[in-house]
DNA sequence: TAAATTTACGTAAACGTTTTCTTTCTTTTT
DNA sequence: AAAAAGAAAGAAAACGTTTACGTAAATTTA
């Protein structure tokens, strides 16, 4: 025996199935005690309603779909956890893809997910490099971009003001006494990046002090790229007595390198991160670092797509969250 | 102008639907030169193929639902991100949910996807307390279970071999001379927690050294949960000389209140996990551990659900996979 | 009490595909 | 050249819902 339908259901009861369909969406165009009947003749066989039928008649899947650059990274994770839970509490669930930093890879998952007819989609772009292609794509369907400020793009997005707090963090080094910053991380590829730096150049002008900047070219962030870059500078004799990475994951590489090197954290050079990720308050090493607020930025994100959705031709808009300052154990005063 | 369908195809292209359906999806019974004409009228007019439709006729939505107790878990989400990418390389797109250590929420979820027409369920369920709630679930549809031996129940499941791996870590504490090993993280709420204690006391009867065992009571095993279990340990004094950790995470909340209270690892205390996520391995603490290998985990349990879905009248199955330990600094020779 | 309104339910179309069954036309066989 | 076989394409049903429309019975109104 397969699966039983509302026909099925409708044939039990003697009614027409337009009958049991009010019955269960709680129409009012019905009776009290024929709805009681049905229902519970539909508890009584085990029915369950086939969401891709309803989908199809109601063109509309109650599906959302996500794009991250990698699933697995602290700081998407745990949003991915946040906007799961949130969006099934609003009736929707979530279709996730890995873009694995790869544009292409990105363009065609977007498709992908259209073609599943999802209600909109959730993005963490990789980089400005896919702009042009998001562009086309956006056309097609909502969409809300998280994290990077599409700011030469008209897209709706909800992000952190990374330009201030990379600000604030360079501030805060400058008040222990830091005159010396060096900034590793910096990557051309990415608005977020361009901001985040722009924050530290920012500080620097307004401090009277030198920027010093270490640029990333690889297309991620990750633990083994800090580690790398930070090997590498190590291995030359250095001036400055505070880095300030671009993300945790950079520093948590730094901190590595460091300690292979037997550079002592913080006693011989002050570190900061960027994002707050939940392994960056780890002792003995636990990192002063910028928070992203992860579960407003999700809910921000969803709000912003269901709006979207129930009103399309609304003009787009875009949230800026406040970052705070998360002061910890990395960094000491000169 | 609404989105252009297999219909709006036809009539551009003068053909009957079925032409254009059997143009796309390669069938024999076509002239290859009408195919040529249709694919090139389809891209010219955008034509994205409905995959809802397709899926109320072909009774399948090449969608894998995948519960898990906690996505922003490192473990988890490395596993999701394979789990991702090896599913798309399949044709199957993943939907994510949270099951947030409740059982009831777990089945809620549950028959959300079974409604969602999911072709097949992985999860990685809350514990033995959803035993019996899934005996009956797992009727509806193919599932797989990932992690926790279903023992009791004839169910399909992909683990590692608990025993053995927590039976190789008390082993190697021993060949580094510990004598007193204290195992902290015991739950009874899970067949894999109760497999990985059954390691830790078969050797400790075979090497004739007394168990030592601290619970935990929680639903799971988080770094705060390491954390405290230690903080209360530690405000006595005590004897061990090493201390094997249920989970890198509890290890990772030991090493926090080991730190508070001025103990040294390895110097004063050796330590042990279990799982070996990305962040155990960060200096100056890197932790040793039993890895739990997440890519074969995720391809088997992906091969074995297709399988599943392909035969569903086949007999289950059950994969156990090996651990391995990762000898890392965190335990010392005495 | 007849007319008007409301209530409760049935009928049937629609959603966008795939696929079985025909049908037509072309090619091969004898 | 007629018959048989094969290739290419059309017609229509099916998948399981929702909903606009229609209609009969029940209720209200005049």
């Amino acid at each position: 025996m397969g699966v039983v339908t509302l026909k099925d259901v409708a044939k039990v009861a003697g009614v027409s199935y337009a009958t049991v369909s009010r019955a269960l969406s709680g129409s009012p165009e019905i009776g009290e005690n024929t709805r009681k009947r049905i229902i519970k003749i539909c508890e009584e066989m085990g029915y369950t309603p086939n969401s891709v039928a309803r989908s199809m008649v109601m063109k509309r899947t109650n599906i959302i779909g996500l794009i991250v650059t990698s699933i697995d990274n602290p700081f998407m994770s745990e949003m991915i956890a946040h906007l799961e839970i949130y969006a099934r509490q609003c009736g929707y669930n979530l279709m996730v893809c890995n873009s694995s930093y790869d544009p292409a890879l990105e363009k065609e998952v977007f498709s992908l997910l259209v073609g599943r007819k999802v209600d909109g989609i959730i993005m963490i772009p990789v980089g400005s490099e896919s702009y042009d292609a998001l562009k086309m794509l956006t056309a097609q369907i909502p969409t809300v971009f998280i994290g990077e400020n599409m700011m030469d793009l008209p897209e709706n997005y909800v992000s952190v003001d990374n330009t201030t707090g990379m600000q604030q963090a360079t501030e805060y080094l400058y008040s222990l006494g830091h005159r010396n910053i060096l900034y590793l991380g910096a990557r051309d590829n990415s608005m977020t990046h361009k901001l985040r730096v722009d924050g530290y150049y920012n500080a620097c002008n307004k401090l009277g002090i030198e920027p010093n900047v270490i640029r990333n070219s690889n297309p991620r962030s990750s633990i083994q790229v800090g580690y790398e870059l930070a090997k590498t500078h190590f291995e030359k004799p250095f001036e400055e007595t505070a880095i300030l990475c671009a993300a945790d994951t950079l520093a948590i590489g730094v901190i590595q390198a460091a300690y292979e090197k037997g550079i002592r954290i913080p006693e011989d050079l002050s570190l900061m991160g960027f994002d707050n990720i939940t392994f960056s308050a780890l002792p003995p090493i636990s990192l002063t670092t910028v928070n992203q607020p992860k579960l407003e930025l999700a809910v921000s994100a969803l709000d912003m797509l269901l709006n979207r959705i129930k009103r399309p031709e609304t003009p787009h808009t875009k949230t800026i969250l406040s970052p705070s300052l998360v002061i910890r154990n990395s960094c000491r005063a000169i």
